[in-house]
DNA sequence: GTCTATAAATCGATAGAC
DNA sequence: GTCTATCGATTTATAGAC
């Protein structure tokens, strides 16, 4: 190996034990991320890591790339095997409330409320709307095999306004399947944040992960997924 | 008016007037609110702010219970007029998300991601559970009408696990309504903070309150509220 | 690429005069 | 109940030696 990619090789392992310590900074500090505690954890110098990062913004962005690529790594997994859609649809969910269980600072960080101050640069949009088009590729695949309820509309003037978002965004759905996938998977982040963030601590933790199914299925028969 | 009136309005006046100082804060700094800036922008040293309010969390504490109760508020009003539970149920709905939408910052200090280090105290929860009784309250008027449709269970083990929490918590309803109330409310909660976050920026910004309808409409459908 | 040193701020909270 | 002053910390970011 040339002593080139042995520098590039070191700084890789650098950055990612950066992002590594910053991950757990996000758990006592939240959004509002210090470069120089990170520094201090790694037992460098504070200057150091603006080798790494440009920025304290930068930093976060990557944390929010590598979370959004995380849960739809975990859910593309969980959706892989054969099933039918209504079993891949409700995978997808239980991997994206169980990596949230197990990453819940990360999912603040990218379900949350937004970091005041911080604006996400364009990188973060294709990471960020990969779960959404695994939802919308499920849902897709149902439709074409006739396994999807067609009800009425709800409103003919709400489908047409639909319409071309849909063609630009899911071109094998029709605008009521995307609208029914845009819906259910705000449901399952509001779900997931709502169990996540503590709203009614006390009440449904007898069986959390039965409730989210419930509610998960509830999503997938208001898209008409019915097998 | 006796002195010690007049003290206790001018103390009352100037609390107000911290907390609405305070709540514009929250829009640049969100949950890392700062005395000292609040003190700044009223003009008074940050150690007078301290007979106010005994600590920073103390402040954010009375952030909290009044957006709790003014959300709640809201949705009562829009509540009240007689019509027919689906009709209260989105007025409901609709309420808390024009809420949001006027004031997105209080929304997420309450909705969105915990703040770090900060333990909400009892007298949260009360205020917290409002707009959910709300919701289980018109739930519960058209049961007992017969404007629910009874459907199939999802699974008894689960019901008779949500039994007793129903119990405490919605007496009136049975464990089926009680976790469609709690779905919906998830459910509602979910699609405000999916359009207020910003997920989706570019996709349904067409007609968003419609699409916002659908959703609830779907939520209302779930929890069998036909009419 | 890492270090020391520094600039120019910020913060929560308290002490004590008035 | 408001003020000044202070303690003891924190931060982002940069400059310059090595």
């Amino acid at each position: 190996m040339s002593a080139a990619n042995l520098r590039a090789r070191v700084r890789a392992e650098m950055t990612e034990e950066i992002k590594t310590v910053a991950r757990r900074h996000l758990a006592t500090d939240g959004a509002n991320l210090s470069l120089r505690a990170v520094a201090r954890d790694l037992g460098m110098a504070s200057s150091a890591v603006y080798r790494y990062f440009a920025s304290r913004d930068d930093l976060l962005t990557a944390l929010i790339i590598d979370a959004y690529n995380e849960v739809a790594d975990a859910a593309d997994r969980a959706a892989a095997p054969p099933a039918t859609p209504l079993d891949r649809w409700l995978a997808t969910c239980h991997a994206v409330r169980e990596w949230a269980l197990e990453n819940p600072h990360q999912w603040a960080l990218i379900y949350g409320s937004p970091v005041p101050g911080y604006q996400a640069p364009q990188d973060t949009i294709g990471p960020a709307t990969r779960v959404l088009l695994l939802l919308g590729k499920t849902l897709g695949e149902a439709y074409r095999d006739g396994l999807v309820d067609v009800r009425e509309p709800i409103g003919a003037s709400f489908e047409s306004e639909l319409a071309p978002i849909a063609e630009s965004f899911m071109p094998d759905l029709p605008p009521r399947a995307v609208a029914d996938t845009i819906a259910g998977f705000f449901q399952l982040c509001g779900a997931v944040s709502a169990e996540l963030f503590g709203q009614l601590n006390k009440s449904v933790d007898e069986d959390r992960r039965g409730f989210f199914e419930y509610q998960m299925t509830g999503a997938a028969t208001t898209a008409g997924l019915t097998a």
